[in-house]
DNA sequence: TATGAATGAGCTTTCATTCAT
DNA sequence: CATGAATGAAAGCTCATTCAT
C-alpha cells in the first residue's frame, strides 16, 4: 500500500514533467482545502472525517489513502498553512522600506493576513490547545522559522542607527508582540464582543484597532 | 429539579460550619472544578463527561443532575472562569498608585494571572472557537465587563493631566492589548517555542517577555 | 419499610373512620392520576417516573414508597381504569329498557365512554403489548369480569323470546363486537385519518360512524 | 451517503442473479425484518437497537448508516408493513365473487392475515401511540390508501342492484368495522382472555369468532 | 485511483431505582 | 410523610478507521 505524502511544493517551481495523474493531485488539494475549512471550524477534536470527505466531494476512503490519519492530515493543513502566510511574508520586501515604514508595513500585513485567513488563528489554536505535539513530528517545522525575523533584525538595526529607534529590541519579542495585538484581538472577538457590547468587527472598529497597533508598536520602537 | 447552584461566594467568607450532608454545594463545586481543569486540557470537543466524573469522584449521572448537558457545564466553567478574574482584579487597587505604576502593575498583574490560570486562556480558545454561542445564553455576561476598563480610564486621565501620557487613548483599545501582548504568547508557546526553537516557557525567558511588554505598553502611553 | 397498597375504593363506601392521613390518600390518588396521563399518553415503554412525580407534584420517591415499582403502579392504573368503567356500566341500567333500545343504549355508552376516556385505548393497548402480564399478577381481575355479560345475555334472551332477536348470539362475542367497532375507530383514527385523507374526529364523522355502529348492530341481531 | 433503499418491489421477478457483494440490499432487508419483530415485540418505545442489530446479525452502526434513526427506522417497517398486506389485498379478485361471496371472502381475508401477520396489529397500535406523527412524514402515504375501498365499493353497489343488499353503506364505514371486529379481538385477546377466564386463542374460539364475524357483517349487508 | 459497505470502541445522555435524612 | 442526592446499567447514536472490490 503506497503511501504518497503530498502537499504543498512551493508553487513557483515548475512542475517536474512526471505524470504523477493530475487527478492525484487535484484529489489531494481538494481535501486538504477542504480539511482546513473544517479544522478551522470546528477545531481538531469537533472536525469530522465525513464531512471534510463531503466538502472535498470525495470518497472518505481515499483521505486515509492519502493522509493516513486525522492527525496526520491536520499535520498536513498546518504545514501548508505554514507555507502560505512565509509565502505571503515573502512578497513583503520591507527592506525596500524606512525602518518606520518597514514597521508599519509589518503590523498592517500582520493585521490584514489575519482577517483574510480566519482560518489561520483557529488552526492555530487548535494546535497549541494540542501542545504542539503535531508540529513536534513534522521535519519541516524547521523550514517553517520565519525569514522575517531576520528582516526584522534588520530593520531594527538601521533604525537604531539612523538614532529613531531605541536599541536592544529583540526582533522576535517584537515580531511576538505585533502578532499578539492582532491574534488576540480577532481570535476573541466573539468573547470580547460579547463583553463589551460592542462589535468589534465593523469597518471602523477594525481600522481603529489597526490604527492603535501601529501607534503602539512605533510608540514602542521610536526614540523619545 | 435541581438547582443549579452557581457561584463565586466571595471566597474570603468562611464557611458556617456545615452540619453535615449539604454535599450538594461541595458536589457541584468539584464538579465545576474538575470540567474546568478537562475542558482546559481537551477543549470543549475533547472534554469527556467520563473523565469529568472520575476527576471529581462523582457518578456522572450527578453531572447531568446539576447541569443539564455538556454545553451548559461548559458555560457555567466559563461564567466561574470570568468571575474569577473579576474577582482578582478586584484586589489590584490601581487608583491608589501613580499612572505609570498603575499601567506597570496591571501589566503585571495580567502576565502573572495568565501564567497561574493557564486553563483561562485554554477555556476562551474553547468559547471562541464555538463562536461566543455560549456567552449568548448568559445573562450573567454584562456583569463580566470588567470594572477595570474603568479604572483603566482613570488613570490615562489621570497620566494625561500630569502631562506624562498622550492623549486619546482608549481604555478598551488598550486593555485588549495588555491581554494579547500576554495571551498569544502564552497560548501559542508551543508553536513559538517549536518554530524559533527557543524555550519561551524558561524563568529567564518569561522575564524578558514581561519586561518587553511593560516597555511596549509604557512606550506607547507615555509622551516622548 | 411499610408498603400500604392503595387504590381505588368504591368512592361511595364511607371511608372508615381511621385517620389514615388525608394527605396520604391524596397523594396515592394524585400519582395515579399522574401515572394514567402519563401512561396513556407515552405507553408504559415511553412513561418517565420523573414526568409522573412532576405530574403529581410529588417526589419521585414517593412513588416507589406507595407503588413499589413502574410496574406496579402501571397495574395499578390498570386495575382503577377497570374499576371506572365498571362502575360506569352500573349505572347504565339496561333492563329497564326494550331489548332493542338495550342494544342501542349499550353501543351507543361504548363509543361514548372511550371517546370521553381516551387513555383507555391507550392503556389496553399498552397492557396487551406486553401480554397482559401485569393482569395475570392481579387478584382482582376476576372482579374486573363485567357484569354487563349477563345483562346482555338477559337482553338478547328477552329479543329472541320476543320474536325480534336472532336466537344462537353468544352474549361475550357481541360485547367484543360492539367494543371492537368503536374501539378500531379511536385506536387507529391517526393511521386511519393519515391513509383515508379525511378527519375521522370530527363531529359529524363521529355521528356518522355511531350511526353506522348501531346500524350494523341492529342489523345483525335482529331477525329478519 | 448511503442510500436508503426502501422495498416492495413485486416479489414475482425473479431477483437478476447478483453477481455477489451486492450485500447492501440485504443487509437493509434484514435490519427491515428484524426491526420489524423487535418493534411488534416490545413496541417502539420498548424495542432496543442492540437488539435488532443482533437479530439482524450486523453491526448496530450499519442500521444508523442504513436508516438514520429510530424512529426512521420505525417508519420504515411501517411503510413495508403497509405494502406488504397491499400486496396481499392485491391477490383477493373480489371483483370475480358474487356480492355476498365478496363480503364473506374479505371477512376471512382480514381474519386470516391480523393471525398470520401478528405483527402488524402491534406495529398499528405503536404508530398510532405516537400519533402517526411518522406517518405524516411519509410521502408514500397517498399510496398506502387502499384500493379495496374501491373494490368494495362496486361490491355494495352490485349488491344494492341485485336487490340483495340495503342502500346507503360508506365502503370506508365497512371496512373500518370489518377489521375493528377482527383487530380489537386479537389485539386485546390477552386482556380479555383473562378478564374473561377463557383462551380466546384456541382453534374452536378462533373459528366460532370468524363465524361470528361473517354472520355480524352479512347480517348488516343483507336486506331484511 | 477510487468507492460503498462495514465495524469496534466509545460518546453523551437517559432511566428506574435507592440512599440518607 | 416526605425529599434531595446519588447511582449502575444501558440506551441511542457517533466516530475514526478498515474491508473488499
Amino acid at each position: 500500500m503506497p503511501r504518497p505524502k503530498p502537499q504543498a511544493e512551493p508553487p513557483e517551481l515548475p512542475e517536474p514533467a512526471e505524470p504523477r495523474s493530475r487527478d492525484a493531485d487535484r484529489s489531494q488539494q481538494s481535501i486538504l482545502l477542504a480539511a482546513r475549512d473544517e479544522f478551522a471550524l470546528h477545531g481538531l477534536g469537533g472536525a469530522r472525517m465525513d464531512r471534510i470527505a463531503e466538502r472535498a466531494d470525495l470518497n472518505k476512503r481515499l483521505i486515509y489513502y492519502y493522509f493516513t490519519s486525522k492527525d496526520d492530515l491536520f499535520l498536513a493543513v498546518l504545514e501548508k498553512t505554514y507555507a502560505d502566510i512565509r509565502e505571503a511574508e515573502r512578497h513583503l520586501h520591507l527592506t525596500d522600506l524606512s525602518p518606520v515604514e518597514g514597521l508599519r508595513r509589518l503590523t498592517e500585513f500582520t493585521w490584514n493576513y489575519y482577517i483574510k485567513h480566519p482560518e489561520f488563528i483557529t488552526l492555530l489554536n487548535s494546535a497549541n490547545l494540542h501542545q504542539a505535539r503535531h508540529l513536534e513530528k513534522s521535519e519541516r517545522v524547521r523550514e517553517m522559522n520565519s525569514p522575517l525575523i531576520q528582516t526584522l533584525g534588520d530593520i531594527l538595526e538601521r533604525g537604531r542607527k539612523e538614532g529613531i529607534f531605541r536599541g536592544g529590541i529583540d526582533p522576535v519579542q517584537l515580531y511576538i508582540s505585533i502578532a499578539g495585538l492582532a491574534y488576540f484581538y480577532l481570535s476573541n472577538n466573539h468573547t470580547l464582543s460579547a463583553i463589551f457590547g460592542r462589535d468589534l468587527m465593523s469597518l471602523k472598529a477594525r481600522n481603529e484597532r489597526l490604527s492603535h497597533m501601529t501607534d503602539v508598536i512605533l510608540g514602542y520602537a521610536l526614540k523619545d
